[in-house]
DNA sequence: GTGCCCAACGGTACCGGTAACGGAAGCAAC
DNA sequence: GTTGCTTCCGTTACCGGTACCGTTGGGCAC
């Protein structure tokens, strides 16, 4: 019955106080070593295990950081948060993670969840929550890190890059690559409001250059290879006479190669892809298509860090560490275009 | 100062003890509406948030489930991930995660502190745990259930599939099809205890039929599409004759392909490429390549079901919800194969 | 021996909730 | 009026740790 022994019972049968033994399994100071020694023995003897709950309760601080993420099918999330892992490893931190499935009410439930458990920190994805969740993220006394996008107005801290920038980006590459008749192609653009960011990005810089008509395939699904390259068909059936594309995500855009190499068409030489993300497998495909590589691990990192930061500033001096909108660039929208 | 505010705060502005306060939030029995609605009413007001921390600590138990993977760049592990987010979703329940590199002292870190928060459930990837990570699931009272593999001896229940069978069977279906000289390609053999099963299934099944010789590109790396393009190209320099590769997973096949459609080699009629997951990326690919479906998702989810199961179990009746060695197979490893 | 100091340990009061039990008020049946 | 049952609410005692402050005792200088 090892889950019943508590930390009174160690300190029974070692002979000393409740407080020294917590103290001797902290590796706190004035113990003496020899007691130490002797408590460790017979807690592990016993079978003893810590509890969270109860420390966490009684210096009124948990260890832990909540991560909130849109999705997990999306291998740019898992990339953030092993991102998060990493640079926390070793710090006595532990994330923990929630998926809100872009539903904001899912958002808002799991933001609240998640401050209940009074965590050392929260880090979410955008910056485009609703005004609930807002306003418990500004009303939390942890530090708060908006993630992926800087564009807009941050409740606390910010790391990321402008979603906005990356799709002009992209099209004032493109237009130097000499090509004028552009689609795009999306995926639930109305929930995953960065890549909508990009489009609008894109079509702006696209209008800047006179060119208005944009024709787009657009699902609300979850996006995948597949749709892409449905999409990638619809679009070009429609419209044949486009030279490139522009799609929400490299998925999508990799769907779109798929179809091209089935029917024909000679990429990147008449028709010109291009995704978003730079995912590893974009450099290994059998023919070349555009992509922004985001540096989506050191999001993670940086995001994970600014919180440690924070933490360490706040525990050696006095001011209650107030929130500080502080945006981070972590990466230049515009010059991490791999082009073709 | 919305942070500092308790249910103590809440009761004595609504005029009623802590005792009502705490009932009126939670919805339990025994508080007239009148009172529930001043009580919650004032609640808000005040920015009153719930401490989960010390809701635990005094019934002893918390809504989490902890979820220990090897790794989050594979997708496979989103997915499952994905599948248990979506089985306790509406029961209350928070899944929490953990990532261990695939580094055994890690994991054991990981499941002693994650059994410090005294889950309500604990989800672990594999069989193979080192022996005080087998201990410590063994000791806890906490339902604990392995996945993804069958091929063992479970501490608790167990959901997955046999990864020797998976191997065996598509090394069946590769004669099936009238291939005799077999290779092989893999990543992380040493650590990934999975892909060395699937292998050894695959070398067993071949050996059978009388085939012994099978000529393999080995790397300790993280696996990718990159990796599959070297180890093939690798493979196939020394053993030009091949008309078959088994690859640890899909990743390293997409790899194989895209070598193979670079030098000219026609995938399937002279060299079939097997893999292993059926992501959904293997369906739209420009060359068929066989592989095996993982129900990953379901895996995630029927894990998270036996939980919720032995909760409502253990909350009827009596009997102290012992661990009962129970495996649950999720899909027929031969049945799930995707043949060219 | 006295005074002083510091290392090592113990007592007490919490942290913010909840379970268990008790008790007052209101109403029906006899 | 008494009994008996609800309905609604309060009191008490924790849950398992830790912070804070106090106490003890042994070593050292003088």
């Amino acid at each position: 019955m090892h889950s019943k022994v508590t930390l009174a019972d160690v300190a029974a049968a070692a002979g000393v106080s409740k407080m020294t033994a917590s103290r001797a399994m902290r590796g706190a100071k004035d113990v003496s070593p020899k007691t130490v020694e002797r408590v460790r023995k017979i807690a592990a003897d016993l079978g003893y295990m810590g509890n969270y709950v109860a420390a966490s309760l009684a210096n009124n601080r948990t260890d832990l950081i909540g991560v909130v993420v849109p999705s997990l099918s999306n291998i740019v999330f898992s990339e953030v948060m092993s991102g998060i892992e990493d640079a926390i490893a070793g710090s006595g931190l532990q994330p923990f993670f929630g998926v809100t499935g872009y539903d904001p009410e899912r958002e808002y439930q799991l933001v609240r969840k998640m401050l209940s458990w009074r965590p050392a920190g929260l880090i979410v994805t955008g910056l485009d929550q609703d005004n609930q969740t807002r306003e418990l993220l500004s009303a939390t006394s942890a530090p708060v890190v908006q993630i992926m996008d800087t564009d807009g107005d941050p409740v606390d801290l910010c790391v990321g890059f402008s979603q906005t920038a990356a799709g002009a980006g992209m099209a004032e590459m493109l237009l130097t690559e000499g090509r004028r008749r552009f689609g795009y192609v999306g995926c639930a653009l109305d929930r995953d409001t960065r890549a909508a960011k990009r489009y609008l990005g894109y079509k702006a810089a696209l209008q800047s250059a006179g060119i208005t008509r944009v024709p787009e395939a657009v699902r609300n699904a979850r996006s995948s290879v597949a749709d892409g390259k449905a999409l990638t068909a619809d679009l070009l059936t429609q419209h044949p006479d486009l030279d490139v594309i522009y799609y929400s995500n490299d998925d999508l855009a990799i769907g779109g190669l798929f179809h091209c190499m089935e029917i024909g068409i000679s990429v990147p030489e008449r028709l010109i892809l291009a995704g978003f993300n730079g995912l590893d497998l974009t450099a290994s495909l059998p023919a070349p298509i555009a992509t922004t590589r985001t540096s989506r691990r050191n999001i993670g990192i940086e995001a994970a860090k600014s919180i440690l930061k924070r933490h360490a500033s706040a525990g050696s001096s006095a001011p209650p560490a107030l929130k500080t909108v502080e945006i981070q660039h972590v990466m230049d929208a515009r010059q991490s275009i791999t082009s073709i």
